[in-house]
DNA sequence: CGTCAACTTGATGCTATTCAACTTTGGTGG
DNA sequence: CCACCAAAGTTGAATAGCATCAAGTTGACG
């Protein structure tokens, strides 16, 4: 990898095989996010864009010289790791512990706040976006098999959790009950 | 968290629980890890100790600002937590892919590689170590039950890729046969 | 020698996978 | 404009793998 950079437009996964052809997502790259591994040669993953994708890139090398004149730029980039390393535990509570259905509203939920945050929309009322993912990388980011998604999206959509405008347009009705699904049960008990 | 700090001698581990009572462990934190997160009040996640601890810990405050005068002392630690971010990212791969049989063999070609680098040991030879978890934070670490976990664990022995001396110390006879059991079949087709 | 936690083992059921067929969608060229 | 195709997605039936529930067993320690 020459490049360092970070996302504009578009998303792109960061993925991790077995010989045998079994697939991991391991990050999801969403507008704003920084790719690249400053400090290192390896490209341990593939980086795959998953749709149109709009990228401000950095040489590397120049970008790490950089980094070591201003110690503000290796701050920032700490921050930064640290929340990937969050989202990556939070992912693996989601791999190891939940089912399919809670694997299937985690992700909507997390899609549905990233894009709630980029597009200055409040939380309240219906949320609404994309699918920028098969249902094979859905499966990928899951470990399900896409077969799986396909019948737990179509279950919350029965269930009425969700509403579906042809295969890859969402819409959440009540973010609240997404979350449940999701098992994240935010508020607990709210009113007394 | 008043403190950040490595582990010196012992075994840690970092979990996030959901309110039903499901545990997932999310980090394992062995001697040379860093502990604690220099920016952040929030503690995101449990830290128990899994063994008797000894931890070398400074207060929080004056380690940031240390870091704020030691451009170099960020440096190491993006570069550790990029190997932490390394770790979760691997993980996910065993918890979200990789069968019963393959995370046990997993764990265990972990902890023997970090045990023998530790104790400068060679990679030949029959490796050796205690188990430093019980059978239901293994089940916790790979998104097991600890019926699973002590299931898969005999079988291994049954089948000659581990021995085990009482319940707790695992001999590993040969650990390209483990790393295959692991799905990790770094070796690929040696000769020809 | 009794007790408790860690661990093992067995029987049973459920969830997600597997394999297979089928449908929908969007794009291409005749 | 429509027939055709490939890619994406859906659906069904059978099965495997792990979870669950329920007894046991072992080993360390008072």
């Amino acid at each position: 990898m020459e490049f360092v950079g970070s996302v504009v437009r578009g998303v792109a996964s960061l993925t991790q095989a077995m010989e045998d052809g079994r697939t991991q997502m391991v990050g999801l790259l969403l507008p704003s996010d920084f790719v690249g591994r400053p400090g290192r040669d390896s490209a341990a993953y593939d980086v795959v864009a998953t749709t149109d994708l709009v990228m401000c890139c950095f040489r590397k090398k120049p970008f790490e010289d950089m980094m070591v004149r201003t110690p503000h730029i290796a701050q920032r980039l700490l921050e930064m790791t640290l929340d990937e390393l969050d989202a990556a535990r939070e992912w693996m509570l989601v791999l190891g512990r939940k089912t399919a259905r809670e694997k299937i509203a985690s992700l909507l939920s997390i899609i549905a706040r990233r894009d709630a945050t980029l597009n200055l929309a409040g939380v309240e009322g219906p949320l609404e976006f994309d699918l920028p993912l098969t249902r094979e990388a859905m499966a990928d980011y899951l470990g399900l098999t896409l077969e799986t998604v396909s019948r737990q999206v179509n279950a919350l959509k029965r269930d009425g959790v969700i509403d579906l405008v042809g295969k890859r347009h969402v819409i959440v009705p009540d973010f609240d009950r997404l979350s449940e699904e999701a098992g994240d049960d935010s508020d607990g008990g709210m009113l007394s």
